[in-house]
DNA sequence: CCGAGTATTATGACTAGGTACTAAGAGTAG
DNA sequence: CTACTCTTAGTACCTAGTCATAATACTCGG
């Protein structure tokens, strides 16, 4: 034996674990053993073949894309919706908006949030915002839910501005309030 | 013929584009057409075959993988960096970052700059955004580079406090500025 | 209606990267 | 020596293709 079993199959979980794209046979190679030893091996620990592990790789990311699409447009998903009234939209904080530390979320998505859902309240074609006077009033910890609620205050149709109010709040605890400045193109239907 | 070869031809681009996964004899019998014919077209339509656009897929996210690593800390690239004194950071509006409608970045990509930028400034284990006042000078467009500039303003150990002003600039045009009280943990090394 | 040319389908041989199974030899511990 | 693990070898089979060749089917101009 060049290495012990185990030793070796330690090894072959992490090599293949940063390179999925290795073959069996480039393994058999490397840790100089046999073709067949490998593929025992990758069924003692249920390692899949080549194709499956590309497989997995590639469908991942295609999740992660349809994932990443509707947060394309509003941060959070809008559960409620009144136009140039009021909106309310609900964010999951995963792994990837907290600082790895400390497993605070990451300032900018609470912001993310609410600036975005500020956006979506606007019955316009086109909203962006021009000032915002934020506060995070408590910091937001990973598996939260932040439910942030929107409120239009005044519209301003000749400046062609539009106040929004976002007040957010994990568990009626508020975590985040801001008031934003949104400017809009005049021509509005109503 | 159930539809001419070009319209086929055409429609398998895109059936194969939004589902990369699928097999040429789930393509024939979508068509109604044989497996064979249906390798012709790949063959006119140079589509490689299903396990090449798979493995395309999956190295694609690994590409991915290691540039949104970086970005995890950090929104934007910091270019320069005196604690508890200034820093830089570099942003590059991309695709992903603009409304489709209009091409323009939307706001909390610009603040998630000058946000981090505040966060990264601060010689401090833990750094928090308590409070921010900002302000969207002009719309940052598609392929346009944003550098922000954050200035240590005044540190207060007492109350935990530091504030930073950041301005972010295109082209030497202000885009953006914004004022953030940040909360900073009292024991402070200096 | 016939032939040319295009489009389609069929067939066979081969490939990579496996699975599943059987068999056999090497080393080692009791 | 026997029992056992570990390793290697070999076979048949699989998927989702490749390439090449051949045989049809359709379609249009004359």
């Amino acid at each position: 034996m060049r290495r012990s079993k185990k030793e070796r199959q330690r090894l072959l979980t992490s090599t293949i674990e940063d390179n999925p794209f290795i073959t069996d046979e480039e393994l058999a190679e490397k840790f100089q053993v046999s073709v067949q030893t490998i593929r025992l091996d990758r069924l003692e620990l249920s390692i899949p073949e080549l194709r499956e592990r590309i497989k997995t790789v590639a469908e991942k990311r295609f999740e992660d894309e349809v994932r990443s699409l509707p947060l394309e447009e509003v941060i959070g998903e809008i559960i409620d919706i009144e136009l140039d009234q009021s909106a309310i939209s609900i964010f999951d904080v995963k792994a990837e908006h907290v600082f790895k530390r400390n497993q605070i979320a990451r300032g900018h998505h609470v912001f993310a949030q609410a600036n975005s859902l500020a956006v979506a309240v606007i019955n316009d074609e086109l909203a962006l915002t021009a000032k915002a006077n934020i506060q995070f009033k408590r910091s937001v910890k990973l598996n939260e839910r932040v439910v942030a609620k929107a409120r239009v205050t005044k519209i301003d149709d000749h400046a062609g501005r539009t106040f929004v109010e976002v007040n957010s709040f994990v568990n009626n605890e508020q975590v985040f309030s801001g008031q934003f400045e949104m400017y809009r193109s005049k021509n509005n239907k109503g």
